[in-house]
DNA sequence: ATTGTATTTAACTATTAAGTTAATTAACTG
DNA sequence: CAGTTAATTAACTTAATAGTTAAATACAAT
């Protein structure tokens, strides 16, 4: 795995136990064993995921008594983010995502205008 | 490397030699010598990068006489895109896009109003 | 002090990845 | 046809990944 930041990031994205990981965070912050429950995996298994997350600091660890609760940090998906501005226009069929709401809006006046 | 789409497509991002030529091919078509010149790789091994991008359907491949040349296939971006989208409330300052939009227009209409 | 719960570390295995060199296929050119 | 250019395949090496089991550490609770 090369050493540049965004490839740490999507390597440690690369793995659908580590996304659900993820996800589960969004919900706030969790200890290791919250974050195993749902994988039938062993601990150490997901002791390593969690190592892969906080070097591509996608998650810091605090400690509180025996716990070490994990929380997000979305620095790197930011960047991610950003990387994807360049290839958006060839994905997105309008410019933008204001354009998408203007139409999305305008779609939905038209809507209105029919059911009412 | 699990399955699933979005672990495919991460993967190949992972690496930053296959991001360059993702991004080289922002500007068009290019034959597999074209996408190599700028790297100190043997050829085997970009053909090789080449597979992986290939089979994460982030480019496809033609025919012309000997040459192979390579296009973007930004599907796969796309998604990535959307699964971003869970996260965008933890790293965008404001609610979405459109919301910084606005607050830019704002601020520079502050500006004109000052530098006029 | 002992026991229990949370988590990590160590040691090991199997698989995949990224690169190399050498050989091969395919098509053009003279 | 012979030679050249474009690209791939094969075989191999080295290193990294993802998982396991078993042992160790850290703190809590009785």
């Amino acid at each position: 795995m090369p050493a540049d930041q965004l490839s740490h990031t999507f390597h440690a994205l690369a793995d659908p136990t580590r996304r659900a990981i993820l996800a589960s965070l969004t919900t706030g912050e969790k200890t290791v064993s919250q974050l195993a429950e749902p994988f039938e995996m062993t601990m150490p298994a997901i002791t390593k995921h969690l190592k892969v997350l906080e070097k591509a600091n996608l998650i810091e660890r605090s400690r509180e008594a025996q716990y070490r609760p994990c929380h997000l940090t979305p620095g790197p998906l930011k960047n991610i983010d950003e990387w994807m501005e360049q290839y958006r226009r060839f994905f997105e069929a309008s410019f933008d995502r204001l354009d998408d709401y203007l139409k999305q809006l305008q779609t939905k006046d038209k809507n209105d205008e029919n059911n009412q």
